[in-house]
DNA sequence: TCCATGTTTCGAATACTATTGAAACGTTGA
DNA sequence: TCAACGTTTCAATAGTATTCGAAACATGGA
C-alpha cells in the first residue's frame, strides 16, 4: 500500500461523520445498507452523507452497487486490512523495537538474522 | 478507547508531513530522535516541524523529553496499539463478519470451532 | 557573563474541509 | 405517461489546517 493511498485511507476514517459511518456499515456485515438508512443511524443529513460516502469510496474504505432505487454502501475489508498491515508492517522496520509487533509480528519475527 | 480519542489519533496520523514524521519515529524506535534530526529526514521546516509534533503529541501518538538542549521524540506504541485495538476490535461487531479478524482475532477465533 | 545551538511561538497567507438547502437525476409502480 | 421515492450534485459559507519566516526562548559551554 502506497503512503499517499494511506493517507487518503486514514483521512477518510479520522473524521467523526465518516467513522460513524464506516463503523455503522461495518457492523451491517457485508450485506451493507442503503444510503438513506445509513443516514437514519447516523443522523447525517442526505447531501452530506452523499460527500462523505463519496470521499470513503474514493479512499477505498467503502463499495457501492445499485439496488433498484437503492443505493447499498458496504464497508472494503480488503482495504481496512491493507491499512492495518500498513501500520503494524512499518511499526517496527524490521527491528523487536516495541509492543506493537507482539499480536502481528509475532510468527515472522524470528525468521531474521542478526548480521 | 472513545471515539473522540481514535479520531484525533486517526487524523493525526491521516496528514503527510505527520505521517512521515511518526514512521521516522516508529523506525527510530525506542530510542528516538532530536527534533532537529526529524527536520533532516524528513525535510521538514523547523516550525512546521515543531506544529505537527505538538500535534501528534497532543494526540497521544509520541512522547518527549528535554535532554540537554535536545528535545527527544518518540513514537507511543501504546496508543498506536490501541489505535489498532479498537479498529479490528470494532471491525465485526463481534461477528464472524469479514476476513478483518483473520490477523489480528485468530487466537481466540478457535475457542469456537467445531470441525 | 556572553555567544552559539536547538527548539518553539507568533502572525499571517493560503488552501482545504464540512455542512446545508435546493434542485436535478434515475428508478419504480400505477 | 405520471408522480413518488431515494440519491446525488451544485453553490455558498463557515470553520479549520498547513505552511512559512522571523523572532523569542532555553540550554550548555567558554
Amino acid at each position: 500500500m502506497e503512503t499517499k493511498a494511506v493517507v487518503t485511507a486514514l483521512a477518510a476514517i479520522a473524521q467523526d461523520s465518516r467513522l460513524a459511518i464506516f463503523r455503522t456499515l461495518v457492523q451491517a456485515g457485508p450485506e451493507g445498507l442503503a444510503a438513506g438508512r445509513i443516514g437514519e443511524l447516523t443522523g447525517i443529513a442526505p447531501s452530506s452523507l452523499s460527500f462523505h460516502l463519496k470521499e470513503l469510496a474514493h479512499a477505498g474504505m467503502v463499495d457501492s452497487q445499485q439496488a433498484g432505487r437503492f443505493v447499498i454502501y458496504t464497508a472494503n475489508f480488503e482495504t481496512m486490512n491493507a491499512l492495518l498491515g500498513f501500520l503494524t508492517e512499518n511499526c517496527c522496520g524490521g527491528n523487536p523495537c516495541s509492543p506493537v509487533c507482539s499480536p502481528a509480528c509475532e510468527p515472522e519475527a524470528t525468521e531474521k538474522e542478526s548480521t
